[in-house]
RNA sequence: GAGGGUGUAGCUCAGCUGGCAGAGCACAAGGUUGUGGCCCUUGGGGUCGCGGGUUCAAGUCCCGUCACCCUCCCCA
């Protein structure tokens, strides 16, 4: 028979990766506890617009990327490339604006991308992310940021940030207008991509590496020109709210996002030792997306960071205890190490029992393998040996070995 | 969507100008009565990614195909 092998682009985490997998994890929730956010556990489904209404529909993710399908009723349906469309939408259904204040929500779970796999890159990866609903002031983008920079650090991953502002919707909307005219003029001097781009994602073009394209860009007009003295006020109250939180960053002018929501601040943080997909975590604020969805006007932000990326770059997973193993002499006691294992097991200790009949040799062999700290020998006169010295205990009960135990590993 | 690299044992890989498919690690069993790691002995393992072609003979040469990795693009 023909071996069933898994699908391009989609990938076991077991063994290493998974303890890194849940270590990420972990630590993301932890932080995100700390800074009160709730959780919210979304569909991996959603109904196609959702994502050609947020996303945009001239975007590489809505245009190449989406699994899309048709389920059972006819609905044209998507597995979800992203998180914040979704959040969206529930903040939306869920009616969170109506209860007052605002909303801290954070997520984590699978996302879908038709892409070419590479480093760091997957067609179904995983992402944690958070978003704010209702807050315009600048104090909560300080505080987002600052909350990514946390999750970095209790992570012990070392990334640089990068920030900027693409102003408001308007001003933005402006400023692409006159930016695409200005491209149009120059477009003989574009390379290829580029040309595709003018239409497709102009900002993008500044930021080409290609040297006739800089040349040509050089005297291309500037967003900052273009932003409403709103806009400017909130960046500089960014910048300065996160200079006295010691958050170092970096203004890139160029710094654009693939996703079309997003308005006024977006940030990034990168990093150059996985390769060239090197951004780790990203977001910025999207003030006119919940409206645009058909909610109230509300102002949000949010961010998103790809597990696997940060796995590539944890390095000291915390130390496990290691477990205590079980094993009858001969199998006339079988019964007798369940129980004993039960015992443990009731008491919280990581116990394995060893399930596979054969010689003490082999056994031991395996006890080995699994690591054992301790092996408990069941037999009349149970025994406790230390795999670490190689010393070995006599005892006239279980109970008694069990209590010694105890005070060793407990 | 475009380009480059790699496919041989469970893993990492050798295999020259075509001539009996290999090593290390891992695995299993032993090295005297009921005890692991180190060492020694023995053993099990392969459609050489898949399909075609050239040849007396193909892991090796040719064509096709698939998969994986990496890069561009894009993004987390």
């Amino acid at each position: 028979m023909a071996e069933i092998k898994r699908v391009r682009g989609f990938q076991d985490i077991y063994g290493e990766n998974v303890k890194k997998y849940r270590y990420v994890v972990d630590t993301a929730r932890d932080i995100f506890k700390r800074y009160n956010f709730s959780e919210i556990i979304l569909p991996y489904v959603e109904d196609v617009s959702l994502f050609i209404r947020s996303v945009g529909e001239e975007t590489d993710i809505v245009q190449k990327e989406m699994y899309v399908f048709e389920d059972r009723g006819g609905r044209k349906v998507a597995l979800r490339p992203e998180g914040t469309a979704s959040a969206v939408r529930a903040f939306i259904e869920e009616r969170l604006y109506a209860k007052g204040g605002y909303h801290k929500l954070f997520y984590e779970g699978a996302m879908f991308r038709h892409e070419r796999p590479q480093a760091g890159r997957y067609r179904q990866f995983h992402q944690i992310g958070a978003e704010i609903f209702g807050v315009s002031s600048p104090v909560a983008d300080a505080e987002l940021i600052k909350m990514v920079k946390d999750i970095l650090d209790a992570l012990n991953i070392e990334a640089r940030l990068e920030i900027n502002t693409l102003g408001d919707f308007e001003s933005r909307k402006e400023y692409v207008r006159v930016l695409k005219e200005y491209l149009k003029k120059v477009e003989n001097s574009l390379c290829e991509d580029c040309r595709k781009r003018i239409e497709r994602n102009p900002l993008r073009v500044l930021d080409c590496k290609v040297e006739g394209c800089r040349e040509a860009t050089r005297e291309a007009p500037v967003l900052i020109d273009f932003l409403s003295d709103e806009s400017i006020e909130r960046f500089e109250k960014l910048k300065e709210y996160l200079n006295n939180l010691g958050v170092n960053y970096q203004v890139n002018p160029r710094l654009v996002r693939g996703l079309d929501y997003y308005t006024d601040t977006v940030f990034e943080f990168i990093t150059d030792k996985i390769g060239a997909q090197g951004t780790v975590a990203a977001g910025g604020r999207y003030d006119t997306l919940v409206k645009q969805l058909g909610g109230p006007d509300t102002p949000a932000l949010g961010f998103a960071a790809g597990i696997e990326r940060l796995m590539l770059l944890v390095e000291n997973l915390p130390i496990e205890r290691k477990p205590v193993v079980v094993l009858p002499v001969v199998s006339e006691f079988n019964i007798d190490a369940l129980k004993v294992a039960g015992k443990l097991r009731e008491k919280g200790i990581k116990t394995e029992l060893i399930l596979k009949e054969g010689s003490l040799k082999s056994r031991m062999k395996l006890a080995n393998k699994i690591g054992a700290e301790y092996v408990v020998f069941v037999s009349e006169k149970p025994e406790l040996k230390d795999m670490e010295t190689g010393e070995q205990e006599q005892f006239d009960n279980v109970e008694n070995l069990i209590d010694v135990l105890v005070e060793k590993v407990g």
